[in-house]
Formats: C-alpha cells, structure tokens, sequence
DNA sequence: CGGCATCCATGACGATACTG
DNA sequence: CAGTATCGTCATGGATGCCG
C-alpha cells in the first residue's frame, strides 16, 4: 500500500521527504539512478556501514512505495535484482539539485566556518 | 557553527537532508519565502498543530545553518522577525520540485491505488 | 545469498508549566 | 510577545543470531 500512505502532510512536499527521507534511502537510489540494477549483495558492498536489516527495511519501503522494482530469480542460491521503477528514475532530478546544493553549502559555508575558527 | 556541521555523511545530498528535513522546516521555509519576513507569532498561527517549543527549536536550526536570519527588535513587548538568507532563499528551487513530484505522486500512484482498494 | 526475528539505545518530537 | 525549562513518549535505526 506504500509505507507513506497512512499519514497527514501538511504539504506535497512533505510526501516526498517521507519518501526519500530514510537514513540510506537517498544513497541507495543514486547507485540504482546511477549504475542501473544491482543485486542486493552488490548494494550491500557499495555502502559500507549499512547492517543487512537496514539495507532489506529501506528497500521495503522503498519497494511499497513503488520506488524500486524487485526481481526475485527462483534459483539456489537466491538471486534478487533492485532496479529503480519510472516513478523512481523521476527522483533522480531533486536528487541531483540536492546533491549540487550540498556540495556549494560544504564549499562555501562551512569552508568560511572552519576559516573563522583557524582564525580565533 | 550551524547544527548540522559535526556530523558525517555518505554523500553531500545527505548534508541537504539534514538541513531541511527538520519535521517543520519545509513548512517555515516555504512561508518565509512565499510571503517574506515573518514575526514569531504570525508563524506560529500560519502553522496549526506546532508548539511553540517546536517552531523556536526549528528556527534555531536554521539559525545556525545560516538558511534563516533573526532580527530582534529591543521593545516591550519583545518583537522577533524572521526571513530568508540569500542561502535559504536558494532552497526554494529544490523545495519547489519536492512540492511538484508529490503532488504529482499523490495524484498519480496514490490515487490508483485508491482504485485498487475500491475494486476489491 | 538474501533474508527474518529479537532486543535495545538514542534522539526527535510532544505536552505542559513558567518567565523577562 | 517570544521565548525557557522539564519531563515523557515513541519511532528510527543499530547489533546480533538464526534460516531456507
């Protein structure tokens, strides 16, 4: 049912904060975007620190959300494949303007904060 | 030094995140920038359902990430504004496209889903 | 290999009362 | 009017162990 559905926003913006705003959620899209399918071992090896149960619960969200396609191959031993659905490829825009902000805050704002405080 | 700052993250989007993704941040930025400067008590009664503890602790974020400015006014009774930095005002693109792809979303997926329910 | 079940720590958020 | 100060709750996320 999507695991977004059973609350109140105050705005649409809102809606997609609750769908990208999962700790790995947001690194987990950018490999699929970028890279195109992965195995779920191969996400697991692209993002060091992630425990297993938080990689699989973000992918579930992610999956109810229809965000991410998941192809399951009835082979031993099991094979799954995580590939971003149109709804997801559609994110990678924001996430892109994300991304830019971020990389001018770092350069710029904390930059000048780190050089006001060698300066102290 | 901005509450944002000593913290690690995987991928600069993350350090976007965590700026605006404050429960009520998007809600305050985006009065702040549709409307302009903004007295504590006109936010306040802008945004039912938010404490006053809340949206001081939310505004104090932003503060410190140097996205929101603070004049006081020294008169009796105390008199606070609050409006946008250049920095804050360029968030509003990407807050823009957060608003679009949910609405988007909630019309699209949302509804459909909705359908489902009701056929069943 | 790709999970699931369980337990637990933390911090974000909320309710309420008080104040310069 | 625009805040502090306390205290409580609950969801998020982390550690670990077992399984088909």
């Amino acid at each position: 049912m999507g695991h977004v559905c059973n609350r109140t926003y105050n705005c649409e913006k809102e809606l997609t904060l609750a769908i990208i705003g999962g700790k790995w959620k947001m690194l987990i899209l950018w490999h699929l975007g970028k890279e195109g399918t992965k195995r779920f071992g191969e996400l697991r090896s692209m993002m060091p620190g992630i425990t297993q149960r938080m990689l699989v619960s973000q992918l579930r969200e992610l999956e109810e959300d229809l965000i991410v396609h998941r192809e399951v191959y009835p082979v031993v031993p099991p094979k799954v494949e995580y590939s971003l659905t149109e709804i997801g490829e559609s994110l990678m825009s924001i996430l892109e303007s994300m991304y830019d902000w971020g990389k001018n805050y770092m350069e710029t704002v904390m930059k000048d904060e780190e050089e006001e405080t060698d300066s102290i």
